[in-house]
DNA sequence: CATTGGCACTCGGCCGCACCGAGTGCCAGC
DNA sequence: GCTGGCACTCGGTGCGGCCGAGTGCCAATG
């Protein structure tokens, strides 16, 4: 077990070199924090460390720089989420109340994010999965062509076109959709199979075609929409990544280009109900320099989505961890209040 | 005026620096280009065509490297756009036939073109100012709580909560959402003001609030979504774009961050359709190292939007303006069928 | 036994230097 | 007007030496 000081003494050299983007080395260390004790001493300290892994050496006669392992620590037990100050709280509040609609509050949320943390922002929209049924519509365009319309609770509309087996007439229609409404609007989307499934028997023979069809494309509408869209933004945080570029950027600007490899970046949020993921413990290998700090977030008590920032492992976590959680309450209450 | 041969080598140099991204000098042109003279006169020209600004040396004694002036007289009259070969337009039509909804489309549209000019992709949502409206929806939500829900012929929805003023009931609504459907469908979205103008007299006192909310809701996402978006992916073809890296490739994702800027840049088209923008010719700052090669695409005859692709003024021209506008030509046909 | 000051050692980074070669401009000759 | 020849320029590269930050080890001290 590390003792007290030692633990300072990673603390110090984290907090450094995510100031300088330097290695950090006994002398300087002892100079900038009142560790109480000499060069010598941080010295054996840091053997000890880099014995233990949380700290490296880009090379001999050097000084050190944390390892995955060592931001890990500090963050698990070295250091407490930085909480917003009031007026940064109200710049918030007051950014994120102008948004006219969900993709106004997404984007603004992104831009938001990425500007208090300096880092690449990424904002989930609000997924379906628990999100419920607001309203169903059916529009007849044409003799055999309707199309779909699916509100959800969370301000979200998906479209569908459907070309019907037959002829579909306005009465059959209203029809079908005051009958499609009163099941299963205000239900979940888990439970709208179910609801739905007896539906087409009371059409009559001619109908019932035409039915089944628009289930089909309402139940695949709900199972592909639960693929999540998302919204990123701030990339040009990215060119303060460090000396050497090309190498650093290219993978991870590739990597932000894939919707799926993100949404998995957004992963699972531990007990805190905010997840860091780490360098290497990103499975993805062009992050393996990075770090993602995510939050699930949502309208209720329940967490509809995600959002977060990827930065460089080299990161003010306590700040972008206050930072990412503050924007995500505050989210949460804009998408209740509408 | 120049020679024909002055141009032609001013040709080869745009050719050999794109290839090469190296300053290019009279012996390499000569053994590279059979041009039918010696490397000396082939300074004398060079020495006239940099007189002219058309070509310049990064420093004495180096090669010489082309101009925004240059690229321009090479886009203008020196090339012809390279037209895809017939692999290649199967390839495209194939990606693009596999989308199922407008987002698909443009999700589509932005990864292809960012691979096959391996720059960055820009493709803005079809317009609405010269589209027509397909169906307008009215649900009631709550006794005075509507949604209004727009419905494009590209197969754009939008969607807006509505406040009314007094309750509402389902048979004036009913009413309501015939009589707006039965003078606005089909019709353009610059016409539905006055088509619509007239319409609170026929209501019932009581209602008439509540349909001149609607009305003005109404117009106003008419309005509001005119305000273009867009979808931009391929940065990570930034990467490529020369050694002096943060510099360069800052300011453009800066820009490329903000629509405004964006929407700016795809800018007018010219007569054979296509615009393409050198250097200083955009008006962004950031953007002077960059070039933008931008067409308008529409379902029909009409162009109902842009698209095009932002990249070092280094490019290949002919190629990226063929890649262009092949896309173009498809994503309008897609379109089209929907 | 932890802490400390001292000391020799190690490298990476930073000059300054010389060299090389690609490229130029100019000029005399064809 | 084109060409070959020639002197000149200057950026890039490789080498050697210096400097300094930082280390590891050790003996001394409380």
């Amino acid at each position: 077990m590390l003792s007290e000081r030692r633990l300072e003494v990673l603390r110090a050299i984290v907090q450094d070199y995510v100031g300088t983007e330097e290695p950090v080395g006994s002398k300087a260390l002892t100079e900038r924090h009142s560790l109480g004790v000499s060069p010598a001493t941080v010295r054996n300290d840091m053997a000890a460390l880099e014995e233990e892994g949380f700290i490296a050496q880009p090379h001999t006669s050097a000084g050190r720089i944390p390892t995955d392992k060592g931001y890990r620590l500090f963050v698990d037990k070295l250091t407490a989420v930085k909480p917003m100050t009031g007026p940064e709280r109200r710049a918030i509040q007051n950014f994120l109340d102008g948004a006219v609609d969900l993709d106004d509050v997404v984007g603004r949320t992104v831009r938001l994010l990425a500007q208090l943390t300096r880092q690449v922002a990424v904002v989930q929209y609000p997924s379906l999965t628990r999100s419920t049924v607001r309203h169903v519509e059916l529009l007849s365009l044409a003799a055999a062509r309707l199309m779909l319309v699916l509100i959800t609770d969370t301000g979200r509309v998906e479209q569908r076109m459907i070309d019907c087996p037959a002829p579909f007439g306005e009465t059959s229609l209203a029809d079908l959709r005051a009958r499609l409404n009163s099941r299963v609007a205000g239900r979940r989307f888990a439970d709208v199979p179910q609801l739905v499934q007896d539906l087409p028997e009371s059409f009559d023979a001619e109908d019932r075609g035409t039915v089944a069809t628009v289930l089909s494309t309402l139940l695949e509408t709900l199972v592909e929409e639960t693929e999540e869209r998302l919204m990123i933004g701030g990339t040009a945080n990215l060119t303060r990544f460090g000396h050497d570029f090309p190498l650093t950027i290219r993978p991870v600007l590739e990597a932000l280009e894939e919707q799926v490899v993100l949404l998995k970046l957004l992963g699972e949020v531990n007990d805190s109900g905010m997840a860091v993921r780490i360098g290497h413990e990103n499975a993805h290998e062009g992050l393996s320099s990075t770090s993602v700090v995510s939050v699930g977030y949502g309208s209720g008590s329940e967490a509809v989505a995600k959002l977060g920032v990827v930065g460089p492992t080299r990161m003010d976590y306590p700040g972008t961890m206050g930072a990412v959680r503050a924007v995500a309450r505050y989210v949460g209450q804009i998408l209740a209040e509408s």
